[in-house]
Order: structure tokens, then sequence, then C-alpha cells
DNA sequence: GTCTATATTGTGATAGAC
DNA sequence: GTCTATCACAATATAGAC
């Protein structure tokens, strides 16, 4: 071990961001494009601007620095929607917030869900050690609650006769579904539909707009 | 060049597979749980059950076995749906049969979905060799006819009054992001949702039934 | 066709000068 | 902290015996 490696990042981030950031950004950028086992070490040091030694200094190995970017990729897509999913808010409000939501951020970051999707097939493990490291609990033993605040609406809206029956497991995997795919499919939806360049993005920003009804359409009794 | 390679496999596949087969069936297997750039050649060698010189005897390089093995994989999801979605079939039907399908092939086979959307991601020019090898066209200029039927079934149903408007790709990219993602975010849904082992499966297996509804039911008028 | 042995290159990682 | 130079090994690929 040449250098003893900080444990947290500098309290500052200054406007020309520090070596350390720019580097994980750089990797950021590589791996969600080309996957963990796909990406060099060398591109990302290209895309950082330095030597790839530096890359070596600071994340020591490849696996670390992929652990990093993992854990900052899956906190940008979980935890919103267990947020709204989990909230107070009708359902309504919360289908159409979490639609609002994803297809905003996922305009930003296309290749996010693809990567997440991808590294959590190669290395289940990695999921484990994520809701360890967020929980600080054993992830087989934590009951998700996720869903109590949702069973709970969905079972008074069926008794009222205002929405036809549907777990809560459904009801979150169909949203979840229908938000997510079109990004990670996107070179293969842009295949058979034969999308070309901004057709994308127009089918993205009607969808914004259509989806919430088709959703809660589907949820009429 | 060592040795030419055959054009085309021996006619008859006998009951213990020739080696070709076997080895582009283990290379299927490999490159589906690890990802072409994470997988060994090694790996699939030991998979078929032969000397690893053996693969790149009948395959000469990695580039291309990684080839064959991502045509039989696209040629195992896509058909099937654009065959459907074009057909005369009722919309109604078409809905329970493309689901059925798709939950039952992908039950078995549960890692296509996330690794053709990783290698499409990654290698989109892939896409295009395989509209191209299917149809022999420009794939720019092939203008898709799947959905010519679809449309002209929505139109009428909705100037029956029978069914709320959509488009015909909004049509197609819910019914079939409802029916792939729980399987290529399958290890995401488990983390979140807590599931164990045998809980997916039922979960699909619910899923077979609740589905058609579900889609069914967003387009009521 | 199938193997053993070997060549060749790519890639992660470190040592050491500055 | 950052670079140049280099190591060590893993992985693809080929040569040649059988």
């Amino acid at each position: 071990m040449p250098v003893k490696h900080r444990a947290a990042p500098p309290a500052v981030a200054d406007a020309d961001a520090d070596t350390e950031s720019r580097i994980l950004d750089a990797a950021h950028a590589v791996f969600l494009r080309k996957g963990t086992a796909g990406a060099r070490m060398q591109d990302i040091a290209r895309e950082a601007g330095v030597n790839h030694a530096l890359v070596h200094y600071y994340f020591r190995t490849k696996a670390r620095l992929a652990e990093a970017v993992f854990r900052r990729a899956a906190l940008k897509l979980l935890p919103p929607a267990v947020a709204t999913l989990s909230s107070d808010l009708p359902l309504e409000d919360k289908v159409r917030r979490l639609v609002d939501h994803y297809l905003t951020q996922l305009s930003a970051t296309p290749h996010l869900p693809g990567y997440l999707l991808s590294e959590l097939n190669h290395h289940p493990e990695r999921g484990s050690q994520l809701i360890h490291a967020l929980t600080g609990l054993d992830p087989d033993r934590v009951r998700p609650r996720v869903f109590d605040t949702l069973q709970r609406q969905i079972a008074e809206r069926v008794r009222a006769g205002t929405l036809r029956p549907i777990s809560p497991q459904e009801f979150a995997v169909n949203l979840v579904s229908l938000c997510i795919f079109p990004f990670a499919a996107r070179p293969m939806l842009a295949l058979v539909l034969g999308w070309k360049d901004g057709d994308f993005a127009r089918f993205i920003a009607e969808r914004q707009r259509a989806l919430p009804d088709f959703f809660l359409g589907a949820l009429r009794p």
C-alpha cells in the first residue's frame, strides 16, 4: 500500500473540481457507457484528463472504483422511487410525481437504467451490500416497509369502490416498468420502431403527458 | 488463417450434439450470464467440455462468437413480438398471446432480456447489422410496417367507442415494458421487494393471470 | 478434430523520479 | 500529487503434434 487513502473527500468542492471528483465523474461516465467489465482504466484516465496512474493512486483498484460508481448510480435511481411510493401522498399524486421524476431525470442520464440492471445481473451481491450500507441491517432480514402505506391506500380505495384491486407489488412493478424500460431498451426500441435522432425525446415528452392517465386508467374499477 | 472455416454447420444435428453446437450453446450460456465483455473464452471452453483452442478453431475470434450468440439471442426475443403485433388477431388476443408467450419463455431464459439490453446499449451498431441480415435492406430506410395493422385496429375501435385513444407505439412499448422489465430488473426488484427463493416465480405466475386484464383495463374508454 | 505448448497482446497495478 | 517507466499477469489467439 503505497499511500494511505483518505476516508472522505475534501470538505469543500471548489469551482474547478478537485482531482478525485473529476476521476469519479469520469469513471461514472465511462462505466455507464461501456459497463464495468468493458471499461478500461485508461479510458477513465483520458476522460478525466489525467494519467492513469493517478486513477490507481486515488482508488487503488478498478473494483473499488466500480463499487463507488455503482453506489452513486444506485442512490440516484432507487431512493426517490421508494420515498415517493412510501409517502402519504394520494395514489394519483404518487403516480404523477413518479412518472414526472423518472422521465425527467432519465432523459438527462439515459444510460443509468441499463447500467444498473446490467451490473445487478452480473453482481447480485452488490445489491445486498448496498442495502447493508444504507440501513446497517442484514438484507435477508429486512422486511420491506415500502409497501405498507401503499397496501393501506389501495385497500381503502378498493373498499370505497374507487379502485380496481391490485397488489402493492404489482402496482409498483408496473409503474416502474413503464417508466424505466423505455430508457433501458432505447436502442432496441429504436431498432424496431425505426426511430431517428430526436424521435426518442419526442416519444418521452409525449409519454410524460400520457403515461399517468394510462396507468391510472388501468386502475379504474 | 490456419484452417478454413465451414460456411454452414453440418446438415444433420445428431443426438449427442456436434462440437460446434455444443460450443455455441456454451457460449450462449456464458455470455448471457456474464455479458460479452465479462466472459472469458476459457469459461466457454470449460462449459462446453472442450479445450479452449477448439473454441478458436470453430469461431476464430471472441468477437465472431459474440456476434453469433447475439444474433441467436435477438432472434429468440424479437420476432415473436413483431409477428404477434402485426398479425390479424383482435387486439385482446394479441395482448393475451404476447403476455403468455413472453412470461413463459422468459421464465425459462431469464437472462435473455438483460443480456440483450446490455449488448445493444454497448454496441448499438449490432442492431442495424441484425436488421440488415434479416431484411437485406438498409436499416435507415426501412419504414417499420409492424404498426400498420395495429394502427388500423386501434382506429376502428376508437371510432366504435370501445377503446381509449392510444398511439400504436405507446401500445407496443407499454405492453412490452410490462412483460420484459421484471425479468431484466429481477435482481433490483428482489432487492427492493425483499424477494426470496421462489418469490419471483410466484410473482410471474400471478402476473400471467393479472397482466392482460391490467393492460386491457387501461384501454377501456 | 482435438489436444499441448507457446506466442502476443492487453490491462491492471506499482515503483520511483519530480 | 502527478508524471514516466515498467512489471506481472490474464486473456486472446496461433503453431504444430497427434
